[in-house]
DNA sequence: ATGGCCAATATGATTGGA
């Protein structure tokens, strides 16, 4: 059972580049973000073509999740509760039946909060807070659980070509990395970091200043798992190549593989 | 050495991203 995150920067321009890639890495289970579109004008073909079902929770010109599964789509839910003024797309769950029992999967798009010290800051940290009591709640099931997507957080100084490039940054600053560890402390395990300690995994690559190039990159985009998921955990990647290819989005796909018998 | 981009919008400039 593999199941992969991807910020994708418009669904609509990365169409082509989604297809070779799910087609390569043949992924069970993809949690999309920043799909810039309503969900009419979600290319559901495009997908189902390829053997998937397709729930959407999208937005105009900004923002837009989505959960592409092999397996059926059970008990789809929009928003993380608790922000009745949250009109922002940022969270998609479903629950998955897999044959072998059911799954738990989110998608979602953490603000970026940049700049710090204003209401977009402040808007960030709230809903990491959201996040983190929500988490809690569904942990309470005791069940396989991947809350995958972007995170806008740069867990620590490893996950950074240069820490004080990004000192003072919003995806770096030690509000953010404490409420990161928060869901840690839950019980979540970050699945890169739970089979690599290697340095230079990034799964982001700014368009501007040849960032790609001279591999300056950050990893900020995470699958979290509780305790049952991360018991089955066999594996887990980063496919950089992708920001190289043709039409890249800034992100790349990441991915892990859990221990899952498919029926 | 410095700086360099991309996507969406009734668009030719602005906003947001990270």
């Amino acid at each position: 059972m593999r199941i992969a995150t991807f910020n994708v920067n418009s669904v609509k321009q990365r169409i082509e580049a989604m297809q070779r890639w799910l087609k390569e890495r043949a992924p069970d289970i993809v949690c999309l973000q920043e799909i810039k579109c309503v969900d009419e004008s979600f290319p559901r073909s495009a997908f189902e073509d390829l053997g998937y079902n397709v729930a959407v929770h999208g937005q105009k010109t900004y923002n837009g999740v989505a959960i592409l599964s092999k397996f059926p789509l059970d008990e789809v839910a929009p928003k993380l509760p608790g922000g009745e003024a949250d009109d922002h797309a940022r969270y998609l769950e479903a629950v998955i039946s897999t044959g072998a029992g059911i799954l738990r999967v989110a998608s979602i798009y953490l603000p970026n909060g940049n700049p710090p010290g204003g209401e977009k800051y402040q808007y960030k940290l709230a809903w990491m807070d959201r996040l983190r009591l929500h988490a809690r709640s569904l942990l309470e099931n005791e069940e396989p659980l991947v809350l995958a997507g972007d995170y806008n957080v740069i867990p620590s100084p490893a996950d950074v070509y240069d820490p004080k490039a990004w000192e003072g940054d919003a995806l770096f600053l030690p509000a953010t990395r404490e409420k990161f560890r928060a869901l840690e402390y839950l019980g979540l395990v970050d699945a890169l970091r739970a089979t690599s300690d290697e340095a230079g995994l990034y799964t982001f690559w700014d368009y501007q200043a040849g960032a790609f190039q001279k591999n300056n990159g950050i990893r900020i985009d995470h699958l979290m798992l509780s305790p049952q998921a991360a018991d089955k955990l066999v594996g887990a990647g980063i496919d950089k190549h992708m920001r190289g290819g043709e039409k890249p989005s800034d992100h790349v796909p990441a991915w892990i593989d859990l221990a899952i018998e498919k029926r």
